[in-house]
RNA sequence: GCCGGCGUGGCGAAAUGGCAGACGCGACAGACUCAAAAUCUGUUUCACGCAAGUGAGUGUCGGUUCGACCCCGACCGCCGGCACCA
């Protein structure tokens, strides 16, 4: 059969889909002493249509998969749809089609154009977070949570749109004003629930240590945990009140000649209140958008009337209200320490406040020896917190702060995870009891728009019996975030079907943890946090064992157009599906893992890539199509050509190489060139060579095999070809025989100070001391060694290379 | 500013302390063809040379080593993340 791509490959993924050749086993069918392998790329959102990352993203999980399947391991390889969110709302209130057949429709399509990859997923195993069936488990987990006592309601700000009446994401705010009407938007608190995700941040930072993931990935995770150890120092007010801070450096206590308090601390609010130049301050500087007060470092503040009263000195200590001080970190108030810190020194110097130094150290941000620091002079930094802390008594403590915040859940939307809570005027906000669940999303509800959260439109929706009383009750209109769906999504898949729990503790212990998960880095922080989080939350409600979710993360690069992201905007998107049509699922595919090592992006310049990949696709093809099958066995090494053991060689070292990239080294584009190397190879075996039909059988059946993963449909077709029965795809993965991993004579080089001077030909089984004296009278190299002396004579282990150093 | 990563041909890249540039793209030359496409063969780091060859070469400078793209130190440049976190 001639190389048809598209009539093969659909044929061949028709006969996989028959034979249901990608069904991962459940924990039943699995034997003692079978290697498991779960294998899991991120949950995709059903935008329409897949884009060049997904494949990507697809392609190189694939690869892992189908070579773990042939090395007999058990194999997970799922797939699902992250099918909540924002969207497909937009759809509804745009098109007026409803978000769920907006959906649906859209995971057809996608899923239509992933099975025309050939990606080996068990879509037995599929799973879309929009279904009751998948959701009822994220109000499950929230109750659990919620008897735990992992589940808080507070005050959050999010952003109000008056003329709308609703709130809006981040992303749907430009310049102060909603994005597609120019309404303006405020900030507005409203009463919320939380996860209380900072429980866990101690251990979030620890578990980092057990994993094998990218450094940049660890790295932005800690900084997103922020832990930051230091003290926490009450201060008297002037008026009997009192003010507590968060310090790193306790040791410049003496230095402090101002406080500053966030506007929106509550003592600043209270005082605005009799103090109307403090409040058009604290109004001015909410008025400014979150990234004018990103951007400006200007710092701002005003002085209050308030006072405190220095611990030590009992002086009297102005508090300001000043833009640069967070509400949300430490406790909202700092106390002012010009010389020391550089943003209370820019303070210090704009509102002419006096500076005095108490630190003795080459730079002036860094901790050193105190000095005018009365009895503490003299001490280093270190030493000083510890008197101070002992000294002030109950006033100051040691304590840790996080940059992490608790995981504010409440969406004020429609297309989400309904929150099972209810509002009863009797017993307040009261749990869903368990056996309601699920509570579903109802479908009479206007997507108007304009207006409130669709829920409130829904009367069934929102009239219900509070579950602790009885009496007539509201429901909660909030919805649940999306990261909550994709917070352990990867558990369902081995038990998706499951009416019970959210998935059984034994398939759990049977496939837990994901050994690779490969997604995009835009996902180090928010998903594979919550994801770790969620994790640990379901290890202490006892369903799942481990402390860590996935063992191992990749994170693909992108794939670019001309050195840009792909976007619609841009109007630069090559469609994958475009691509399989003319070339075919593999030689996409193909392309995809050789053109840059899996972490890089990709720079989609042209076709002349996937051009190449063709061609080898091509002689592959045409080599197999020239050879006649043939069941002669091997024969024995001494009878061979030179030519046919070169060959042999060759194809043992790339298949070792290969093995060894797919095993350990996750290195996929050199697993590409090692097949191109091997057919290159196998094109230079003379057509006279005695024993050609035999060696060349082997030779092309091992060449198969290794094609297998990454072009799965050809190695199916050559497979057949070549006289097999049975799918490539369920056999053996070849072992490098040891007897063909080095040829009879070996090249070493030979090196005279450090430079290559020569080669020899060495038997293999040459002793060092045999190949000490062939270098040595190497012709090349005596010429190099004339008039010198010969100091020393270097035989490195593995036998390569002679290396000599003359003076 | 802090954190992480990366600097190798015309381009994507390879080399797990041991022959730098595998493999591919592109380019050039040739074969086939009336011609083109496709395909096949060869050349392709730089300099000098007809050639054999010689010298230089992995951002820069230094160090360790018989031997460094690889390890260590300093610097330069680029990319990514975070960014008033007290």
């Amino acid at each position: 059969m001639p190389f048809e791509p598209l009539h093969q490959e659909s044929l061949i993924q028709q006969r996989w889909m028959e034979a249901q050749a990608f069904r991962a086993p459940r924990a039943s069918e699995l034997k003692p002493g079978d290697r498991t392998f779960y294998m899991l790329v991120m949950l995709p959102y059903p935008s329409g249509r897949i884009h060049m990352g997904h494949v990507r993203n697809y392609t190189l999980g694939d690869v892992v998969a189908r070579f773990r399947r042939m090395r007999g391991d058990k194999v997970m390889n799922p797939l699902g749809w992250d099918s909540f969110g924002l969207p497909a709302e937009n759809a509804a209130i745009k098109n007026g089609i409803h978000p769920a057949l907006w959906t649906r429709a859209n995971i057809q399509e996608m899923k239509g154009q992933i099975q025309k990859m050939g990606i080996s997923y068990d879509w037995d195993r599929e799973i879309a977070t929009f279904l009751p069936e998948y959701y009822r488990w994220n109000q499950w987990f929230f109750l659990k949570m919620w008897e735990r006592g992992d589940v808080f309601r507070a005050l959050r700000n999010v952003n109000w749109c008056e003329a709308l009446g609703t709130v809006l994401a981040n992303e749907q705010v430009v310049d102060g004003k909603d994005e597609r009407t120019g309404h303006p938007v405020v900030q507005k608190a409203l009463e919320q629930y939380f996860f209380a995700i900072t429980k866990y941040a101690d251990e979030l930072l620890a578990g980092h240590d057990q994993l094998d993931w990218p450094e940049n990935v660890k790295a932005m995770q800690r900084h997103w945990i922020g832990k930051s150890e230091g003290a926490r120092l009450t201060f008297d007010l002037a008026g009997g009140e009192k003010v507590q801070v968060f310090t790193t450096r306790l040791d410049t206590l003496c230095g402090v000649t101002f406080m500053a308090l966030s506007t929106e601390h509550p003592f600043i609010v209270k005082a605005a209140e009799s103090d109307p130049g403090l409040k058009a301050f604290c109004d001015q500087v909410a008025a400014m958008s979150r990234e004018d007060r990103l951007m400006s470092d200007i710092k701002l503040g005003h002085r209050s009337r308030l006072e405190a009263i220095h611990p030590f000195t009992g002086e009297r200590i102005p508090i300001f209200a000043a833009n640069y001080v967070l509400m949300d970190y430490g406790t909202g108030a700092v106390m002012g320490v010009p010389a020391h810190d550089e943003r209370d020194h820019a303070f210090a110097e704009k509102y002419g406040l006096p500076i005095p130094k108490v630190i003795e150290s080459e730079n002036p941000w860094e901790p050193g020896i105190l000095v005018n620091s009365g009895e503490f002079d003299g001490m280093t930094s270190e030493e000083a917190v510890d008197a101070m802390v002992a000294r002030l008594g109950g006033r100051a403590e040691k304590a840790i702060t996080f940059k992490l915040k608790d995981w504010g859940l409440s969406r004020q939307r429609y297309w989400g995870t309904p929150i099972p809570t209810v509002h009863c005027p009797h017993c307040g906000v009261v749990p869903e009891k368990a056996e309601n669940l699920p509570i579903r999303l109802p479908e009479d509800v206007a997507f108007a728009g304009a207006g409130a959260s669709p829920l409130l439109t829904s009367p069934t929706f929102l009239d219900c019996a509070c579950p602790a009383c009885g009496r007539p009750a509201r429901r909660e209109t909030d919805t649940m975030d999306t990261f909550v769906d994709s917070s352990w999504y990867w558990m369902r898949y081995l038990d998706p079907k499951n009416a019970e729990l959210p998935f059984a503790k034994a398939e759990a212990d049977a496939w837990s943890p994901v050994d690779l998960y490969i997604g995009g880095i835009e996902h180090a922080t928010m998903h594979l946090i919550y994801a770790r989080y969620f994790h640990k939350i379901m290890r202490d409600l006892g369903l799942a064992s481990g402390d860590e979710p996935f063992r191992k993360l990749i994170c693909q690069g992108m794939v670019l157009k001309d050195g840009f992201k792909m976007s619609k905007s841009k109007g630069n998107i090559v469609d994958p599906d475009e691509v399989i049509a003319k070339y075919g699922a593999d030689a996409l595919r193909l392309f995809m893992i050789f053109a840059a090592p899996i972490e890089k992006e990709i720079d989609w310049t042209g076709f002349e890539g996937i051009d190449g990949a063709t061609r080898f696709l091509r002689r592959a093809t045409r080599m197999v199509e020239e050879h006649v099958p043939t069941r002669d066995p091997l024969p024995a090494k001494d009878q061979l050509t030179a030519e046919e053991k070169t060959l042999l060689v060759k194809l043992h070292q790339t298949l070792h190489k290969v093995t060894d990239d797919l095993d350990h080294r996750y290195q996929f584009n050199t697993l590409v060139s090692s097949l191109m190397e091997t057919s290159n190879a196998l094109a230079d075996l003379p057509a006279d060579a005695p024993h050609r039909g035999a060696v060349m059988q082997h030779a092309l059946e091992v060449f198969t095999l290794m094609l297998s993963p990454a072009a799965p449909h050809l190695a199916e077709q050559l497979w057949q070809t070549l006289g097999h029965e049975g799918f490539c795809m369920h056999a053996a993965w070849p072992v490098a025989d040891p007897a063909w991993l080095s040829a009879d004579e070996v090249t070493v080089v030979v090196q005279v100070n450090g430079k290559v001077r020569g080669r020899i030909l060495v038997p293999a089984s040459a002793t060092g001391d045999e190949r000490r004296a062939a270098a040595l009278a190497c012709p090349e190299a005596l010429h190099h060694l004339e008039g010198k002396e010969v100091v020393k004579v270097v035989v490195p282990p593995g036998g390569k290379l002679v290396s000599i150093v003359v003076k």
